[in-house]
DNA sequence: ACTCGTATTGACTTTAACGTAAAAAGACTG
DNA sequence: CAGTCTTTTTACGTTAAAGTCAATACGAGT
């Protein structure tokens, strides 16, 4: 059934500016089609931009989410180009277990300073069961 | 017996430039000490650098590593600062986490697009089984 | 004292990733 | 069909995170 999106129907699902979809144009990170001069987004390019913005999320350049987008895009044919895209695949999958290991170190830290903060609440004489949530998140700084 | 570190032995084991280090300290990420005019590291600076570092890598911004890293510098005594770190620490979790699922989910995209480069040297009768690591690295691209 | 290499400081430039503003062209609405 | 609203295009501005360059200073040998 194809549905299309406009520009501003992904703006608003994915909070981000339309200057930012166009420019993302302008990048070559999306293509969409056109209905006279405006936009239409596909189904797949909804879903290149869900990868574009998770690589975002992850510390990745625009430059670096291009290649990585054209990496999934294409399943070439000829035995020299799989092997090139093979080790891309590597590559790549080198890069994102080390993030992880990033990744969990710093949870690891999150853990302990936590420890150390029950630790002296708990010699304060505080009750560790705060309603968190009642507070409001405006104050979180 | 306390170590120190130049700014270009910390240059060399962690591959960036003296303007970065000088940069990080006009940001108030980091305070080496001096000997005159020349800047000396403890190894508690050059915790703080690592810690840094791994920030970037994980996607934060500089303003984002000095909030987290001043998070686990103090160890605060009264409990209303204790709570509000409290609560920082959840937020910074909620973020991690978020983060280990956008990875999660690139690495199983990569696996698929690996099943399907293999499934297509298959078809091909190539060899799956290649010497990579005898392949010249540069030509990754 | 002189020189050579390294450090520091300050000013200016660059790059990525958008933001903002203005003008014009469709598109909808009463 | 006038008015309003959204969209597009173009151009210029901005911010973070450094890079580059020049001038100066320091410090260790010789």
């Amino acid at each position: 059934m194809q549905r299309l999106y406009t520009i501003t129907q992904l703006t608003q699902e994915f909070a981000v500016t339309t200057r930012t979809l166009r420019f993302y144009e302008t990048q070559g990170l999306l293509s969409p089609q056109r209905r006279g001069r405006q936009r239409l987004y596909s189904p797949a390019d909804r879903t290149r931009l869900k990868l574009i913005l998770r690589g975002k999320r992850l510390g990745f350049s625009l430059a670096e989410i291009r290649e990585i987008i054209e990496m999934y895009g294409k399943a070439p044919g000829e035995p020299g180009q799989l092997r090139l895209l093979m080790r891309k695949i590597a590559a790549r999958r080198v890069e994102l277990l080390e993030k992880r290991r990033d990744l969990e170190a710093s949870l690891k830290d999150l853990d302990n300073v936590e420890a150390g903060c029950l630790a002296r609440m708990n010699e304060l004489g505080m009750p560790l069961d705060e309603e968190i949530d009642l507070v409001a998140p405006e104050d979180l700084n």
